[in-house]
RNA sequence: GCCGGGGUGGCGGAAUUGGUAGACGCGCACGACUCAAAAUCGUGUGAAGCAAUUCAUGCGGGUUCGAUUCCCGCCCCCGGCACCA
């Protein structure tokens, strides 16, 4: 018989589904729960290569955990809900409802022709009203611990899409989704106390096993500094501006302060004259876009006050100017500015000719004159304190200007408002006598009205401002008319927990029963990309913190371990895309080649982590291989052979165990390529051999075959005669009597390069090995006529000859 | 600019408590089978050289008996961040 993928792949997919080798009980007794998480699609499309390398990646990973005695749930779900979903409907003109519907049913059949075994009791959709009420609850929650509040900020406004967009959404200036520039607007948002969490958050991040590309951009986002709050005295006013420093040790070459645009101090010092030219240069700065401002990072704009601030480290008087490069949203929105040791300050200092005094004279080399310098040093010009260096000086200074310490983060709170329809109804309520008010929980959840206009609109008015009949309620409180908030909620919340509702999906009193939590969470490993290393990981183990903050979670970091994927880019070594026209059909792979083969290739194309480029000769390498194997089981069932000497014998069981435990180590560290090659290696070695192999090694072989293809070896362990899925098996012990070396090669060097080799019994002494090196004939010629001057031994390994 | 990841044959990639560089696969070449091709199987395959041997892990130094692996100084590619005081 013939290898045919497509004949055997589907009949399996359904054996599989209906004895549920699949679908994992909360609890089995004597085996330890583990829940695989990856993360799930969004469905504004369909599955693309990315997401099949990923999915059928990790399934060899549960499938093997599976065999090693865990009780595996490896769940998938929908996030359907989102700007970019809408969006693609609209394109599409399709309700954004019956698009993404329509979508997640289709990824859902491809998601079963991978072969992946994933746990569908426990499927989650995030459109679904009882999955989205608890996005409304945890929200109402959070409102009534006060990390919910609402503000009128600067937001981003993307004018294409016609809604806020978070920090985080925004790149360069632009909209990440479209690409429209975005414009500053002020409006009243709903904001998540994300910076109250900003130290755990940052701190957290040491104890998670999580590649450390993650962790750094975790940090860096959140942004910790460590500094001091130090106060100027204003000349002729009786007040004080309070900056914020890192560098304290800098204060004796603090020669101005810059206070933002936006600081409530700026009035109160305005000198009369110069209060026309200010409020001027102020609306201009409020108009600027977060790109101008960037654009004029090397060409700073400011304005003099006309007041003076008194320097308390050495009683100076320095001029107090207002300048758009310092934000009012970080530290106390002013700045002593220390033009000789910061560039900014530099630079600023040079456009506005500002004094320049150095403090910090660096220990070997000269003071620079056309840059400042950021290193450390000694301290110049600084009172008492010279001489002292720099790191030193600090806190010795802070505490003479009776400095505070202090601590500050990039982080700010996450606007979750979206002035879009295809969302989670914010669960608001505003009555104009009451104020704003939060809707019941037992109205809960508060659905999406299906409206036939969902189309944003130009005005940033939410289009659920057009459902009359919903918006329009009694005030719960004083039962005058009232209107629902309209702005839905960002999708990144409905993807911030999603994972809890795995433990419990149809749970309707919780968003997950706690016991049930308690089996599953927190995750032991998650999967997916390194573009969620800021926005999706920081916001999970946000709310995940604030849940436990509320009490209702006993962790507080959900995801314990974590592994990112590499990208699958196309046959030409570019990302794939439609403009490119190198778009590789994973469905058109799978009918092509079967399921096995795709997944296969997929592990073979390079260490998990990195991805790498599509190329149809590689994948045709893996069909060969899986033809050997099949090919090769089918001489094997036949009858007749002759049996195998006891030398045979003990190759082919050397050359198994070594697969088993190579492949098993390989499987756990997500090394998929080099499990594959050992593989390859054992058939290799076994092909060399003829006659009838033992029932034993031919069963193992296939159970450390099944979970990378699990197709063909489920079909050759029943055509071996066995009932049972291959997949209920164990994985296989290897036995390291058998797989221990008897002999080796000696490498023999002299001054360190290999000159020879010699077969050796493992374990031999110094003495042997010396002996064995001088009767070697070519080793003799080298070194007759010299002196040897020393011997370097490395047991089992090499000898090597020094000679000068 | 700052932060991170990477650079090994024609290609994807193996190998690190410093110890045989190039496992495994692709491609290529030759051979077998075939009327022929495809498929399959076998042999070879880093470069130079008839050979002994020499050279070779981005470049230049260093440490070491020995460096893809450690240290110093550069170059290039990819990703992220970007006035955060």
């Amino acid at each position: 018989m013939k290898y045919n993928p497509s004949k055997i792949e589907k009949k399996w997919q359904k054996h599989w589904e209906k004895i549920k080798i699949n679908s994992a009980k909360d609890e089995v007794k004597g085996k330890k729960n583990f829940m695989l998480l990856v993360e799930f699609p969004y469905s504004s499309g369909n599955l693309h290569v990315g997401h099949w390398y990923t999915y059928s990646l990790s399934d060899i990973l549960a499938r093997y955990l599976r065999m090693t005695g865990k009780n595996v749930s490896y769940p998938i779900g929908f996030d359907a809900f989102g700007l970019p979903a809408e969006n693609a409907a609209i394109k599409n003109n399709l309700h954004p409802s019956d698009w993404t519907k329509k979508n997640i049913s289709y990824m859902k059949e491809q998601l079963k022709r991978i072969g992946a075994t994933f746990d569908w009791n426990r499927e989650v959709q995030t459109i679904n009203p009882q999955y989205y009420k608890w996005n409304q609850w945890i929200f109402l929650k959070m409102y009534e611990n006060g990390l919910v509040y609402r503000d009128k900020t600067k937001a981003n406004w993307c004018p294409k899409d016609k809604t806020v967009l978070a920090n985080e959404q925004v790149v360069n200036g632009c909209c990440e989704r479209c690409g429209e520039r975005v414009e500053q607007r002020n409006i009243e948002q709903w904001m998540m106390k994300i910076t109250k969490f900003a130290d755990e958050l940052f701190e957290g991040v040491n104890q998670l096993d999580w590649p450390r590309p993650a962790k750094i951009a975790q940090r860096n986002w959140i942004g910790k500094s460590d500094g001091f709050l130090i106060n100027f005295s204003v000349e002729n006013i009786n007040d004080k501006i309070e900056v914020f420093t890192t560098r304290a040790d800098t204060i004796f070459g603090a020669t101005y302060l810059v206070l933002s645009p936006e600081h409530p101090m700026v009035e109160k010092i305005t000198s009369d004259g110069r209060r026309q030219a200010i409020k001027k240069y102020i609306q201009e700065a409020k108009r600027k876009t977060d790109l101008e401002r960037q654009q004029e990072i090397n060409n700073k704009t400011g304005i003099f006050t006309g007041s003076y601030a008194i320097n308390p480290a050495n009683r100076k008087k320095i001029p107090i100017w207002i300048a758009d490069y310092v934000l009012s949203s970080y530290g106390t929105g002013a700045i002593m500015a220390v033009p000789a040791h910061d560039q900014r300050d530099w630079d600023f200092a040079k456009k506005f000719g500002l004094e320049i005094i150095p403090v910090i004279q660096p220990k070997d080399e000269e003071l620079p004159r056309n840059k400042p310098f950021l290193g450390e040093g000694q301290l110049i010009n600084s009172g008492s304190f010279s001489g002292l260096e720099n790191k030193i000086a600090m806190e010795k200074i802070s505490l003479f200007i009776s400095g505070k310490k202090s601590t500050d983060y990039r982080l700010r709170d996450w606007i979750i408002s979206r002035q879009r329809y295809w969302g989670t109804p914010i669960p608001m309520i505003f009555c104009s006598k009451c104020g704003w008010l939060p809707e019941k929980e037992k109205n809960l959840p508060i659905k999406l009205p299906d409206l036939k206009n969902y189309l944003p609109t130009d005005e940033g008015k939410s289009p659920l401002d057009r459902a009359e009949n919903w918006k329009n309620i009694k005030c719960p409180n004083c039962n005058e008319p009232a209107e629902r908030e309209t702005d839905t909620m960002d999708t990144f919340v409905d993807s911030s927990w999603y994972f809890l509702r795995y433990a419990d999906p149809k749970n309707k009193n919780k968003f997950a029963d706690n016991k049930k939590i308690k089996k599953w969470m927190p995750i032991p490993l998650y999967v997916g990309g390194s573009e969620h290393n800021t926005m999706h990981l920081i916001y999970s183990r946000f709310i995940i913190k604030a849940l436990n903050y509320m009490g209702y979670l006993d962790f507080d970091e959900p995801f314990l371990a974590r592994r990112a994927h590499g990208m699958i880019l196309g046959p030409d070594n570019q990302k794939m895309s439609k403009s490119k026209g190198n778009v590789i059909d994973p469905d058109e792979e799978v009918k092509k080649s079967g399921a096995d083969s795709i997944r296969m290739y997929f592990g073979f194309i390079g260490p998990f982590s990195q991805g790498g480029s599509w190329n149809p000769q590689g994948l045709n390498g893996i069909s060969r291989f899986l033809n050997r194997i099949w090919n090769f089981y089918q001489e094997q069932i036949q009858e007749g052979q002759k049996p195998i000497s006891k030398k045979d014998e003990e190759e082919i069981k050397k050359s198994l165990h070594l697969s088993i435990k190579k492949i098993g180590e390989d499987i756990e560290n997500l090394e998929f390529n080099t499990a594959i090659s050992s593989l390859m290696e054992c058939l290799n070695s076994w092909q060399k051999v003829e006659g009838k192999f033992k029932k034993i090694d031919l069963e193992n072989f296939l159970r450390i075959l099944s979970p990378l293809a699990p197709h063909m070896a489920e079909e050759l362990w029943q055509a071996m005669g066995n009932k049972k899925s291959i997949h209920l098996e164990k994985w296989p012990k290897y036995s390291e009597k058998i797989i221990s070396r008897k002999n080796f090669d000696l490498v023999i060097q002299v001054n360190g390069k290999v000159r020879s080799k010699s077969p050796t019994p493992i374990g031999i002494s110094e003495d042997e090995a010396k002996k064995l090196a001088f009767e070697d004939g070519k080793i003799k010629k080298l070194i007759s006529d010299k002196k040897i001057k020393k011997i370097i031994f490395i047991k089992d390994k090499l000898i090597n000859i020094v000679v000068g």
